[in-house]
Formats: C-alpha cells, structure tokens, sequence
DNA sequence: GTCCAGGTCGCGC
DNA sequence: GCGCGACATGGA
C-alpha cells in the first residue's frame, strides 16, 4: 500500500451567538451517523467530505471560546494542497452543518418567557446538527423509518463503505456518497450491498432522479419556498411521509410541525398522559402555544426528560 | 420462532 | 379524508 502525503489545514467559522458547539453537535442523533462519528477525548466530530472538485478530505470540528463569543475550529486533513476556493467550500459546509447563520432568538424569548427548565435552553441551545447536503438529510431520514435506531446506522453505514469515495490518508474512511454514486449502481447490487430493505428503491430512485436533475433538492434551502409548499415537495418524495417531512422540515430550519413517530407517542404519553396514549391529536396539542416551534421545543422537552434520568 | 421498530404506500371506501 | 394490510431487514 503506497503512502499519501497528509497535510494539516486549520479554519474557523463563526457562528451567531449564542452558540453551544456541543449540544449542537451531539444532541441528536446524526452525529452518530457515517461518515459522521464524535471523537469524546477531543469532543470534536469527524467527517469524511468530498469536495466538489472530488478530492475527499477529513474534517476535525470542534467548539472554542465561550457561548456568547463562539467560534468552530476546523482541522482539514488532506492530500496536496486547499485551494481558497477549496477552503471556502469547507466553512460554507461546516455553517450548514451548524446552522451558524440561523437565529433563533424569538424562540429563545419564548423560552424565557416559559421561564424554569426552558430558560436553559437560550444558553445556545437548539442548532442541531445537519449535513452538508439535503440529499443526504433525506437519505439518512428515509433510513430512520420503521426501523430501530441500530439498523440506521447499519444502513448508513454500510451506504457509505460501498459507495462512499475513499479518503487518501485511511481507505477505511468514506465521504456520503453522491447520488450519481449511488445512482451508477445497478438497482439488485445496490439493494445486495446496503440492506435497507424495502428502502433501497426509495434511495436508489431518489438518488437517480437528483443525479439525472430531475429533481432538484438543494432548491428546498431557499427559504422563500412557503412551508406548506415545502412541505408538499417532501411528501412528493417516495419513501418520505408525515414524520419524515418534519423531520425534514426541522433540518431545513422549519420547526412548525411535530415528528409523530413511536418515540413521540410514547414520550408524550409518559410525561403528559400518564401512560395512557391520546390520539396523535391530542398528543400534539401538548405543544400547541410554542406556534412555529413546536418542534425545538419537543426536541428539547425529551432531551431533558431522559438526560435528567426523569423516565426510564 | 415471533414481534416490531424514530413509517409509508397503495388501495378501497 | 381515513382505515388497513403489505413491506425488507435485523435486533430484542
């Protein structure tokens, strides 16, 4: 095995204040997702990105300075030398993958004004973690449907190690592959090597139609698309239904609607009913006063139930 | 072996 | 618009 040359690039971004990097990074659970991985002695995440111009490279982010001064260090390994073209493709990624630029102060001010245990939430709280491509959100929340939590990452994993381009410094290491990746793929080896299931069509067509141009998911960013059209785009997609669009919806920075999943019934259920379980309407209405909200304010009401230990 | 998971589709009504 | 069975796969 031949040796590649690796250099060291550092870069920083610097998010809208008040930023927490690491409820950011690990409180939901993409970071657990190839080529997504937290590395808990450094409390940084690692990815595996391939540039645009194809050169695949490992990304070291972790969080410095204080909540209201933050700023995201960026350690790139690579083969060869960063173009600064190159390099501004890296922290545009990395914004996007903490939602540097988006502000959440209103819902912060909702939270004060609930006072108590929400309060806490306005110390920079609620930028969960995303990836650097919409293509690549839908992909991973196509593969968190009826099924359990492991068999995700086994999906995803197993996606990324097939079709994923190899960093030059560990072979081992693999980008998200791209949809024509995915797409070159004859549908029967593509459903053999990934194991989704009943999934590896949704994927397989999505990944033909964004490669083909057919569809465009990146366009779903513009934040002049209305929410209900949005919203009817994402259940367009095969594969993609109510819980997967807001989930989608959450990730394109929209938390108007509530994931109903069996996590969410059975959480509302315990801390609100009693055990008992409401209709999927009533469970909802919980969350009624947050409006647009809705789904931070779940996200972070379930966060704190289980990391305070409060359910089982 | 059996059940079902951070659901969704397609069908019939 | 709503109810219902089918759906691949693997872990519990």
């Amino acid at each position: 095995m031949k040796a590649v040359a690796i250099n060291v690039t550092h870069l920083s971004v610097v998010p809208l204040s008040p930023f927490d990097f690491e409820f950011s990074a690990t409180s939901h659970g993409w970071v657990d997702l190839a080529p997504n991985g937290w590395d808990k002695e450094r409390h940084a995440i690692q990815r595996i990105e391939g540039l645009s111009g194809g050169k695949v490279v490992l990304l070291q982010m972790t969080g410095i300075g204080p909540i209201k001064r933050p700023s995201i260090a960026v350690e790139v390994s690579h083969s060869g030398k960063l173009s600064p073209k190159q390099q501004n493709e890296i922290t545009a990624i990395v914004r996007r993958m903490f939602r540097a630029d988006e502000d959440l102060s209103e819902f912060y001010a909702l939270c004060k004004k609930r006072g108590r245990r929400w309060v806490k939430l306005t110390a920079g709280l609620g930028r969960l973690l995303r990836s650097p491509t919409v293509f690549e959100d839908v992909v991973k929340t196509i593969c968190t449907t009826n099924v359990q939590w492991g068999g995700t990452k086994g999906m995803v994993k197993r996606l990324v190690s097939t079709y994923g381009e190899p960093y030059p410094g560990d072979a081992d290491l693999r980008a998200f592959p791209t949809p024509q990746a995915i797409a070159s793929a004859s549908f029967g080896a593509f459903a053999e090597s990934v194991r989704a299931g009943y999934r590896s069509e949704y994927i397989h067509t999505l990944a033909e139609q964004v490669a083909s141009g057919k569809l465009d998911l990146e366009a779903l960013r513009d934040p002049d698309i209305s929410t209900p059209e949005l919203k009817k785009k994402l259940l367009a997609i095969k594969g993609v239904g109510n819980y997967a669009t807001a989930t989608l919806l959450m990730l394109l920075g929209r938390y108007d609607e509530l994931g109903v999943d069996t996590v969410f019934r059975e959480f509302v259920s315990q801390k609100y009913f009693d055990g008992q379980y409401p209709s999927d309407k009533i469970a909802q209405a919980v969350y009624e006063g947050w409006g647009k909200w809705k789904y931070l304010a779940y996200w972070f009401d379930i966060w704190q139930a289980y990391t305070s230990a409060e359910l089982g």
